[in-house]
DNA sequence: GTGGTCTAGACCACG
DNA sequence: GTGGTCTAGACCACC
């Protein structure tokens, strides 16, 4: 079973979209480290997709250090190693841009794109209600 | 001649970076309302791609309102009309949340994302009336 | 001086903009039978529009039935002859279908369009109120 | 296979005649939402033209919201998903507006307009549920 | 297999 | 001159 839902949309890759909706789940705290993750072909199963992506995407996330592959026994939610810092943040400055030039071009001000941003924020937060278990 | 310099990196679309150039260049005030844009023929011979490259972009400019085009006279910078607002919101807000949870997983906590943005926002501003001449 | 006023629109024709002004002008009643119509290089001035261009639509409105041309006098609106009426029917219908299938595609119900269609009509309908000046 | 035929006119873009024609599938009902539709390929090959010229009806049919792409395994007919709503219902009222007008040049009153829209109307109901054959 | 992008060059309509 | 469309065929990423 995966504790979280994945609603994918027409139009992107299929591998891509899952890769995000991992790591949202890491991001937002659903997943967290040491949880164990599907194997690929439970993963290929459940989500209805081709194994060689369910592949593709367990690969993937090993890769940028989300995942962790334990060689015969399965694959769990890594530690936070911040591997590739510098080029990670690199791309996430050019997707700010993107989106902070697009916010431009839609005629928001400095003031409203940040109200955006902390509502979107918040929306990322709330894993803080139901119960936890905790074991760090 | 093209007001601003694009750097073209491969293994992307050169169209869709070349649109994204623009939209920089008008987010910044580097291109303004009414400014005229290269023809499509120049654009290509400019950039060294292929006219019907040249014609896409202009094509998609234009269809997110970016530009407008006169028949037979050419194109040139459009007065800001915010077409398909409900749908860019909606593509804008997913692009911050990605962004959002990229910073996250590498490890940023909300100053330092708050930060970053004012940064890339204040990088976007530098809208100086004087012509350009970069050599920083 | 032109007794109705156009608003180019970039993107499409200007031409093709002109001609249907001036239709709707008539139809409106703005533009009467027998009214004098601006001589080919008083509209290209007027509009800011290439001669050739004003000459094209002058000619376009003629071959319509729209307008009559008195060789040597200038142009006038002309009577309505329905000229052309099985072609010119068989194109509307086609317009009709047109944004009939955008108007279902949209979500609109037939009482939603004809409501659309009642109130653009009234919109066509008001040129009873000022004053008017007969000369034919 | 095509479910619908598609008579191209010379002298139109061919790619916005097929367009059109598949949004007319749409609305009479011959293409339902979740119907595959051919493949940018086959699609060029049943109807003799560019592979190119497919692709560019297929990503206007996309962009539009009539159809649904899944990267690497086809394309489909779309929920209807309303977009761009205002735009395009500006866009539709231009469309009426120019019909109207053309409807009054031609002499048609108010009363034959509408019974004209009802028989148009009419003809794009008939979504029958049995299989197609066509012989009218 | 699928869609997406790019190149190369032709033709047409518009102004 | 301008933009717009089409053809022909190549390459890539995705599944």
């Amino acid at each position: 079973m995966i504790p979280f839902d994945i609603q994918l949309r027409p139009g992107r890759p299929v591998s891509e979209q899952v890769v995000f909706a991992v790591k949202r789940a890491v991001a937002k705290g659903v997943l967290r480290p040491g949880d164990a993750f599907p194997s690929v072909r439970s993963l290929g199963k459940d989500l209805r997709i081709n194994p060689n992506t369910a592949q593709k995407i367990v690969a993937a996330l090993t890769q940028e250090g989300v995942l962790e592959i334990e060689p015969g026994i399965g694959a769990r939610v890594a530690n936070p190693r911040h591997t590739h810092v510098a080029e990670k943040e690199q791309r996430l400055r050019e997707q700010l841009e993107v989106a902070l030039i697009e916010a431009r071009l839609l005629g928001m001000d400095s003031e409203r794109i940040r109200a955006l941003m902390d509502e979107i924020s918040q929306n990322l937060n709330p894993e803080e209600d139901h119960d936890r278990n905790s074991e760090d």
